[in-house]
RNA sequence: GACCCGUUCGUCUAAGGGUUAGGACACCGCCCUUUCACGGCGGUAAUACGGGUUCGAAUCCCGUACGGGUCGCCA
């Protein structure tokens, strides 16, 4: 049997982490076992689905690299893959529950008659749930009353305008659809005993199911989408990789059980499987995730680094033809975990003059032979023959001496003074992308600013 | 409220009857670096509570507490 998974999302205008991670553990699944992995769009709810807000979700699943082998842009043997345009299909269903006497008229919807027994979900993950739907639906907790109220079990399955109801577009897609596992947040484990039974009414035989645990935010409550971290076009506008972030995702309610943690997108599909799963919610930690990132960031090849980095370079005014790119970029990979925080360590490399950045200057104006140090520094500086990172350095050295300092004495006040700032990139091989000119230049102003 | 799922350092997790309860992020300290970082080494820190079963329980069972979910003509 060909695995076959989906992840069907309900466009809402944003691709949600948790919807993220539910489309990456279908995609892993899929990918691990050579199945197939659909994608299927929810948009029964008119009002919401709007092209853009379907085009966040694609763009989303396409930037974190979640492929689909079917689904909307790629087509398909069980299309359409809008739900707005299945209409017919779920008519045809419609009409064999109708036949089968198993639906009925309730005020202009239809309802579907759920059967007084015991359905019990067979669960990979939470083992298995077992439930009657006669019983647990004849009452409802009403939020308003603060009580229980009589209900009627026979739960909703189209309108009285003819929209049809999630859980049974959602029975009827999956089985037109053959899909064969069913990967979705726990969030559903107890709509299942309804889908349960309309897979059984339909005469299908249901897929497996597995429900995942959810991700909350720090607080321990639902992700909102105010909640850091909490929608995927950020990590994309913040500078974050996209396997980074699947990476992350993928540790957030899964393990492989060794103690590793870091794996590209290659590994994960190795790697992957549903007994690694846990079984309770996971809160959403920004700073590890950063930290993931920062992981990813490392390991890319040099050339990977620069096309990524690319745009945030460009925004930040960069040239990416400079020919000191490429060195800077690996000054600068090893000290951020975003491409987004590069410009700001290697960015100065790049600009006219420094950037002085006032607490910086504040703390290295502390010293009274300031003035002097600058200009020994200016003065060695001048004289150096070769400028590369040894002769910058023998410069530096020679400088201190002259002012019965040590080396490292003089580091901070000549990083201020050429960077603006106490922090950023290696200070020596800075100075040596800079140049002699550049670097002087600088020291100059600075000698300048201070009057 | 009823039903369902869950509970190991602050956070993510490992250990599925016998471990000094392991790792990672974060935090703190030391070393390295004559700068800023990286890095290396070390430290603080957990089995929710109460009962059982067992020679032995984080691990199995029951109860309680707490957290989450579901109970729509939302998905």
């Amino acid at each position: 049997m060909t695995v076959r998974t989906r992840f069907a999302p309900s466009p809402t205008g944003f691709l949600h982490i948790g919807g993220a991670r539910t489309a990456l553990y279908n995609w892993l699944f899929a990918r691990r076992h050579g199945g197939r992995f659909l994608l299927r769009v929810e948009d029964t709810d008119a009002e919401r689905s709007t092209d853009e807000s379907i085009r966040v979700i694609l763009d989303g699943l396409r930037w974190l690299g979640l492929d689909w082998d079917e689904g909307p842009g790629v087509g398909g043997p069980h299309g359409p893959y809008f739900q707005s345009e299945r209409k017919e299909i779920y008519d045809r269903h419609l009409a064999k529950l109708e036949s089968a006497g198993l639906v009925y008229e309730d005020e202009g919807a239809v309802r579907f008659r759920v059967p007084d027994r015991t359905l019990t979900v067979s669960d990979a993950i939470c083992g298995e749930v077992s439930t009657n739907l006669k019983e647990s639906g004849s009452r409802r907790y009403d939020a308003e009353l603060k009580q229980e109220v009589e209900a009627n079990p026979d739960f909703v399955i189209r309108r009285p305008n003819g929209g049809y109801i999630f859980h049974f577009v959602n029975v009827v897609d999956d089985i037109e659809m053959a899909i064969t596992h069913v990967i979705r947040g726990e969030d559903h484990l107890s709509n299942t005993p309804k889908h349960l039974a309309l897979f059984e009414a339909l005469g299908a035989t249901p897929p497996r199911f597995a429900h995942i645990p959810l991700n909350l935010n720090p607080s321990g409550t639902k992700m909102s989408k105010r909640d850091q971290g909490a929608l995927i076009h950020e990590y994309q506008e913040g500078g974050f990789l996209p396997s980074g972030v699947a990476n992350y995702m993928a540790l957030l309610g899964w393990s492989a059980k060794d103690d590793r943690e870091i794996f590209d997108i290659a590994e994960l599909v190795e790697r992957f499987d549903l007994a690694g799963v846990n079984h309770s919610n996971s809160k959403f930690d920004y700073g590890k995730c950063l930290w993931v990132n920062g992981e990813h960031l490392k390991r890319l090849s040099a050339s990977d680094l620069a096309s990524q980095a690319g745009p945030f370079l460009e925004r930040a005014g960069i040239d990416p033809a400079d020919p000191r790119l490429p060195e800077a970029l690996g000054l600068a990979r090893e000290r951020v975990q975003t491409l987004a925080e590069i410009p700001g360590v290697i960015g100065t490399i790049f600009a006219e003059a420094a950037t002085y950045d006032e607490s910086s200057v504040a703390k290295v104006k502390e010293r009274a032979d300031l003035p002097q140090a600058i200009a020994a520094l200016s003065d060695h500086f001048a004289a150096v023959d070769v400028w590369t990172a040894d002769g910058i350095k023998a410069a530096v050295q020679s400088a201190a001496e002259g002012l019965g300092l040590k080396m490292g004495a003089l580091m901070l006040p000549c990083r201020v003074a050429t960077m603006g700032s106490t922090s950023g990139a290696d200070l020596v091989p800075v100075m040596a992308l800079l140049g002699k000119e550049a670097v002087l230049k600088r020291l100059q102003e600075f000698a300048a600013r201070l009057g």
